[in-house]
Order: C-alpha cells, then structure tokens, then sequence
DNA sequence: GCATTCACTACACGCCGTTCAGTTTTTCTA
DNA sequence: TAGAAAAACTGAACGGCGTGTAGTGAATGC
C-alpha cells in the first residue's frame, strides 16, 4: 500500500485535506478567542456553514481534533524555540539557553491558549496519547534541552554533579536518543535538563494563569532574573548584554 | 441590622448554612473523582435528592460556587505547607524551608484535582475576583515564602543579590505586609520568594499534567533535587538527614 | 449510463447552566 | 391558634453542547 503514491491527490482528496485544514484552522481561531473550550464542533461547524455532524467525517470526535492541534501547537512551539536557539552561535552555550528561554516566554505570551491547550486541561478526562506528534514534539523539546545543557555541562560546578541518576530514571527512548545524540554525558545531565525546564514552566504557568500579576508588576523581570541565575548555577557567564 | 446578633442562629440559618455546606462536600468529592470539569450543579442536585435549579438559593451561579471552592481548597493548601514548616524548629530554615516545598507535593499528590482547581483552568473564561478567600490564601502563601527566605537571607551570598528591584515591583498590599513582617530585608529578597515559587510549582504542574511522567520514572526525586539546589543556592546547607 | 461512494443534513438523545412560575413547607404575627 | 408572609423547592422550559444515525444529493468510477 505504500508503494506508488506518486500519483497527485484525488480532486476528492485534495478538497478533503483542505477542508481539515480549515476545521483546525477556525478551531485555532476559536481557541485564540475563548480559549481551548470555545473549541466545539457546533462553533467550527457554524463558522463553516455547515452542521457538526459533518465533522465527524473528519475527526472521530471532538478529543481527536483537540490531539491533533495539540501536536500542532506544540509542534510550532519547539519550531519556534529551536529556531531562536539556532540563532546564536554553537559557541555561546549562554545565550542559547537564554534565547531558548525568551523564545518560550514570548511565544507563551503570543499565544496564551496556546499554552493552555498544551499545559493545561485541554480536556477533562484527557490523556495524551502514547505516540503522536504531540509525543514527538515533546519529545524534541527535552532533547533540545538536554542539548543546552549538555554544552553547559562542562562548565558546570562538581558540586551540582553529586545527585546520583542512573539511565533507568529516565524514560527509555528519551535515554537512548541522548546517549547517541551526547555520548559520555552523565544521566544526571537530564536530571537537570528536567529541572531547568520546570523553573521555565514556573513562572510561566504562574504568570500565564494570572497567579502572578497581582503580586509582581513585571513577571518577565522575574523570568529573566530566574535564567540568569539557572544560567549561573550551570558555570556559564551570561552574556553582558 | 449589624446589631444584637448575639441570639443563636435561626434553625432556619442553621439548616441554611448545612445545606450550602453539603453543597460545598458533595462538590469536591465529585471534583476528586472527575476533576473541576465534574462540578455540575445537576450532579450536586442528583446526589443531594434535589433539583439543580434549588442551588441557585444558595450559590448565585455555578462560577461562585467554584470561586468558594477555591478558597477553601487553597486555604486547606497553605494550611497544609504551613504547618509543615512549623513543625521544624524556628532556626532550621534550610528545613522549614525544604518541609514546605515537600508539604506543597505531598498535598497536590493527594489532591490532584484540588492542584487543578486551584492552579488551573476551572472554568473557561474565569478570572478570580479581587478579594475573597482565595486572595487571602494565596497572600498567605507568599508571605510565608518570603519568610523563609527572609530566614536564609542572611546566609545568601552576594552574587545573588545584584538584581535591582524596588517595592513598586511588587502588590501594594504584599510590599506593606512584608516591609511590616520582616523590616530592613530588601525587595530582591521577595524576588527571590517568587521564583522559589515558581521552581516548585513548575516541576510539580509538569508533573501533575502528565508531561513529566513519559520521561521521569521519578519525578519525586526530581523536585526533591531542585529543592536542594534551591537551599543551596540561598547559601544554606541542607540537613544531612 | 448507472451503481457506488462520499459529504453532508436533519433529527434525536442525553447532558449542561440558567430562569421562572408555581407549589410546598416553615416561620412569624394578629 | 388561624392565617399571612417568607423561604425552599419543583418542574418545565430555553439554548447550547457532543454524539450517534438514517436519509439525501452530488461526485466518482466502471
């Protein structure tokens, strides 16, 4: 069956793609306007011209569509992430963690529901599923972490190092991708890769979910303080900038 | 009307205040076992042998309701860390703080849904209202973090200190209650409080959401690390135990 | 040219929050 | 203590939700 797709889509396929595209597209929209809830297939289905049965050609249910535009944000979120990390040069182990950081940040802040949609319910009962692109997508961003720290690694004070990992604390295909990826790295390196990643999602999902604003006026002053200091704690100089 | 309240409640006020009570009771056990999304006042009738629109004498909307439940659980949170921390003696502030960060856990493991309600997204477009109870706590709970920062300040060194922030950084009422508490320490050190915060609740809403657990088979040791790095970066020494 | 497939509609079901007129129960008063 | 006033509660309704299912009309393929 995978042989010989080489053929153009069906004038059927084509229209069918296109119509997905533009039911992720309005719910997107939707999630901007009232967040991941205002994600119903009556309000896509109207914004159509259409009825909310129809989606269901598309999507077996409402769950479905909300994973596939998990992956979708997320997918963009590393996109995004990744880009501002490669930005600066492979030298400046500092600033690409840093420029990690404020991608985050800014992203998160370009698209609240978003990060909602990602971090938080989504759905009541929702569990992600095993695979998928929002796996994958995750899955990029802890290796991408794991990378920053890995550069930093060096530098890092022993002290930071005595915490004692092992491969088997961390899951198995993760594990496996950083072992070829940064070969000689300790696994307490993930360990805190881990935790830089929670000290970003800190402040961010405090800030985000209005935790923060009537206690500090200026939560990206606290989210740049919180870098320089991780930053710090890894060895590294931050830049003078 | 304030005068002479002195007699013993109505037996009406009295089956009055019950009946909101059962309200309250049956709506968090049907958070516990459903999440926030299970509060439904027909769910509350049902399970109370009542019509969903009797709730409506009691709780103006379902939104009020959720806001009670806040304060209460959130209260119940920092009632929780608080003792915690007093259970160490006054000077062990490396373990007053510690046994906060572990109570903050241990609570949002044993309360999933309470983390969720409280931190999360209760309700779709749901903003917290200014004062209330909740307001109180989460006050509390900041003004108990700043105190045990405030207690390792002393020990904190100066490299951490050159972040430049003033009082206007920071809610009135919270720059008054510290300046009050806890005389002479300077606004960094409330800096410092909120990203503690920020460093506990990152890894635990990481995990409580279900993204850490693919990839950390331990993410209690995880935050147990952080906290320690956390004390030692204050310049604390953790407790051998 | 015609049978098949596909996209879609119309409708139904059960859930939800919310409102409101009416009924029952309790309390207060003359 | 009888009746008025107030409070508590019901039952039905409205609109909105996700989700199925039978039927309809158009595009597709032989």
């Amino acid at each position: 069956m995978s042989t010989v797709v080489n053929e153009t889509l069906n004038r059927r396929e084509r229209l069918r793609a296109e119509t997905a595209r533009e039911i992720r597209t309005i719910a997107l929209k939707l999630m901007g306007e009232g967040g991941p809830d205002a994600i119903t297939l009556r309000a896509i289905a109207r914004e159509m011209g259409m009825t909310a049965g129809a989606i269901y050609g598309y999507y077996a249910t409402r769950d479905d569509l909300i994973t596939t535009l998990i992956g979708e944000v997320y997918t963009g979120l590393v996109d995004a992430v990744e880009a501002a990390r490669d930005a600066r040069p492979a030298d400046d182990a500092a600033g690409r963690l840093l420029a990690w950081a404020e991608a985050l940040r800014t992203w998160a802040l370009a698209n609240p529901q978003g990060f909602r949609l990602v971090y938080g319910d989504a759905v009541p009962g929702y569990r992600p599923p095993e695979g998928g692109p929002a796996a994958t997508a995750r899955g990029r961003a802890c290796a991408g972490l794991v990378g920053l720290i890995a550069d930093a690694w060096p530098h890092a004070r022993p002290a930071r190092r005595q915490a004692s990992y092992g491969w088997p604390d961390f899951g198995e295909e993760l594990g496996a991708r950083i072992r070829a990826e940064h070969p000689g790295l300790p696994p307490a390196a993930v360990a805190v890769a881990l935790r830089a990643w929670g000290r970003m999602h800190g402040l961010l999902a405090l800030e985000l979910y209005g935790h923060l604003s009537p206690i500090a006026t200026d939560p990206g002053a606290l989210y740049r303080d919180e870098m320089l200091d991780l930053v710090g704690s890894l060895g590294l100089e931050p830049p003078v900038a």
